[in-house]
DNA sequence: AAGTGGTCTAGACCACAGT
DNA sequence: CTGTGGTCTAGACCACTTA
C-alpha cells in the first residue's frame, strides 16, 4: 500500500509531451495490447482497478470506464470480489447497425431510390399472423416495394401491418414513402425485434430481385411494436452477395 | 489498510435511504420514457445535460452516462454545442455476440459435442485463398467439422489454416478440439473479421447437415488475424431453422 | 466568444461474493 | 469478515461547433 512515498503528483508531465496522458481510450489501448502480446494471457486475472490506476497514474475511475468498454467487448471477464480476467474463450461480441434502407444505402455512396410494387388487404402468410398474434379472419394490409441502389436493386421488402392497433393510411403514400419510414415518421418510437435468417426467396419477389426462384437470400425479419403490441412484420430480402460485414 | 474505521462519514444527510434513486439506468430510463411517449418526438431537441441533472436532482455525469448509453443504442445523437437529439431515423444498433460454439450451444440448454469430419492438405478453395492472400501453390490444412446439440447437428465448420504463418499441430488433434478453440488457445488473442451472408450448402457439407444440396444456409465466414497477417478463413453452416435473434 | 457534450479527478458508499 | 467492481458526486478543464 502506499506509504506516503508516493507524492500523489503525475507532474512528471515531460516524458510524453502529448496533450492527454490519461485518456479512458490510452488505458484501454494499453490493457488490450498487453492482453494480444500475451503478457496476460486468457483466463488470467489482471491487476485491480486500484492497481492499475496507482500504475498509470491516474483515476480510479477512468480505469474502469476503460475497463468496462473491454468487457463490453466481451475482451475480459469481470466479477465483483473475484477481479478481472482475460476472456478464456473468444466471444466476440460487435456492433450491429441496421439503419434504415434510405441511409443504409446512401451510406454505400450510392444513390437511393424507392419504389412501391404492390399492396393488398387479405389474411397474410402464416409468419405474418404468428408475430402479429392474429387469426385467418383478420385482415392485415401486405405491402411490397423494392430499394435500389444506383438503379440496381439492392434489397426488396415485404410488409404486413394490422390495421387493428394503428389507424393506416391509404395505401397511395408507399408509393413514395417507405412503410418503415411511415411507421417511425407516424407512431412513437416503437420497440423492435430481429432476425437473421437464410431463406430460399420467395417466387414473387424473386423477379423483382432479378433471380431465379430458390435463389438463397439473406433475410431479415423485424416485428415493430407499440406498448407490447405487435404493429408490423417485415422482411427484408437480400441478394446473395449481400454481406453484413463486421470489422471492428 | 491505513483506515481504521475513521467514522468521519457524513451520516447520508439525505432524507429517507430508499434505495438508489439516481441510477444513471433509471434516469435512462425515464429518458427513454419520454421519448416513447411521444412527450420528445423524432427529430426534437432534448435539455442539455445540465437542465436534466439539476431536474432529476443528480449528477451530470449521471445524466451523461445515461444519454452516452442511449446514444450508443443509437436512440439519442449527440453534437457538441447543438445538443442531444432523438434519432429522426430509428437505425436500431444491438449488440452480436458470437461466442465460442461450446458455448452457444450449452446457452441453449443442450448437450454440446464435436466431431471431426475430415482434414487435408491442399490449395483450398479460392476465398480461402483470397482471404489468406496467399496463392494456388501454397498449400493450406482444410478441416471440416461438426457440432451437435443434442445429438442433432447444429452448424458445420470448415476451416482452412496457413501453416506459413503459424505452427500446427498434429491434425490428429482436431479429433477432440475444434479448430477455431485450438487456434485461440495456442496464440495471442487474434484479430477477428466476420460476414454474415446466405449461400447455399455445399455439396459435401450437405450430408453432414442432413439437407439436400442447394438448401440455403445461414453462413458465418470469419478471418482471424495476427498482427494483421490472416492466419484463417471459416466458414460456417447452420440449418435452415437457424436465426440470429436479437430482442432488446 | 460562448454553449454543449466529453472526460478526468478524488473521495465516498454500495453490492456482491468469496473466506 | 474482507476485497473487488459498480456507481454517484461535485467540480474542473477540455474539445468541438456554432454564432
Amino acid at each position: 500500500m502506499g506509504h506516503g512515498s508516493s507524492t500523489s503528483l503525475k507532474a512528471e508531465g515531460t516524458s510524453r509531451g502529448s496533450k492527454r496522458l490519461n485518456t479512458w481510450q490510452s488505458i484501454r489501448a494499453d490493457v488490450l495490447g498487453r492482453i494480444r502480446s500475451g503478457e496476460w494471457p486468457p483466463g488470467e486475472l489482471i491487476p485491480t482497478e486500484q492497481e492499475l490506476a496507482i500504475e498509470m497514474g491516474c483515476a480510479r475511475a477512468t480505469v474502469n470506464r476503460a475497463l468496462r468498454e473491454l468487457a463490453t467487448s466481451g475482451i475480459i471477464k469481470r466479477r465483483r470480489k473475484v477481479g478481472t480476467r482475460v476472456a478464456s474463450t473468444p466471444s466476440c461480441r460487435t456492433t450491429l447497425s441496421l439503419p434504415v434502407m434510405r441511409d443504409e444505402i446512401e451510406n454505400l455512396g450510392t444513390r437511393y431510390s424507392y419504389a412501391l410494387c404492390a399492396y393488398e388487404t387479405g389474411p397474410g402468410i402464416d409468419s405474418a399472423r404468428e408475430a402479429l398474434q392474429v387469426d385467418l379472419g383478420h385482415p392485415l394490409l401486405m405491402v411490397k416495394s423494392r430499394y435500389l441502389s444506383d438503379n440496381n436493386v439492392y434489397c426488396c421488402e415485404a410488409i404486413w401491418l394490422n390495421p387493428a392497433v394503428i389507424d393506416l393510411p391509404d395505401p397511395s403514400v408507399f408509393e413514395t414513402e417507405p412503410p418503415q419510414e411511415w411507421l417511425s415518421g407516424n407512431l412513437p418510437v416503437q420497440q423492435t425485434r430481429f432476425a437473421i435468417l437464410a431463406r430460399e426467396i420467395e417466387d414473387i419477389c424473386a423477379s423483382n430481385l432479378n433471380l431465379l426462384p430458390g435463389t438463397p437470400v439473406l433475410t431479415i425479419e423485424r416485428v415493430n411494436s407499440l406498448d407490447a403490441v405487435p404493429v408490423s412484420f417485415a422482411r427484408q430480402f437480400y441478394p446473395p452477395h449481400h454481406r453484413l460485414i463486421f470489422d471492428d
